[in-house]
DNA sequence: ATATAATATTGCAATATTACGATAAATTAT
DNA sequence: ATAATTTATCGTAATATTGCAATATTATAT
């Protein structure tokens, strides 16, 4: 095996494992938190900022992009990327409302 | 190659994407799910629940319980798990904050 | 003591991920 | 036109993940 069973789970449980997915690399989490912090996202030097070869960056990018956390523009000979805050704040509201439930369950056995 | 450079980044990254990366699979935001939705949790069914084999199962709440995410107590013969709020509540902010700072910044370009 | 029940571990095959050198493609500069 | 710059893609090796059958482990019930 080795492939994953989506098709036994929820489009939402799916949709959500994709985005955790796609954040569960620290060099994926180096580039967003890069992407929040430059004020700009005309952003052509993200390969410089992370201590990975230019291919292995550009495959993460692409990683990010699929699962639909970053937008990306060409923008001359370089690309302009940026996170898509729609995204992240489904994000935020997920994990808020476990934060949420989990608070008012009371019933801490464990 | 295939490992992970983890060492290039910070502990603050790594330790983010270990614990995205735990609920990067349906069936791991299946079981959180699952372990929300039950009040109690004795929760000796988790396998029931779920479209995959006993040791699948078994392997995945592994995975949950080293990132952390959750807790496990022997009970009896069965094993009585729980989600760790701890940890959720770090992602919550983690995400949070992300969410606001997007917020804030208005440079909205892409 | 033996059987039953619940969970974990082992071993393994199929597949996916990670990383990077080499190379390609596209744009800008000279 | 040619060179330089930036990003993407291809190919490939090393490693990790996914899933399950078989088996082991541990506790309860008979």
């Amino acid at each position: 095996m080795g492939a994953t069973k989506t098709d036994h789970f929820t489009d939402k449980q799916n949709e959500i494992a994709t985005l955790a997915k796609a954040l569960g690399h620290p060099a994926r989490i180096a580039i967003m938190e890069y992407l929040l912090k430059v004020d700009t996202c005309i952003c052509g030097d993200i390969v410089n900022e992370l201590p990975l070869a230019q291919p292995t960056v550009s495959q993460h990018l692409k990683e990010l992009k699929n699962a639909g956390l970053i937008k990306g523009d060409i923008e001359g000979n370089k690309i302009c990327y940026c996170i898509d805050e729609k995204v992240l704040n489904k994000l935020q509201a997920y994990f808020g409302n476990i934060a949420t439930k989990l608070e008012k369950k009371k019933t801490d056995c464990c």
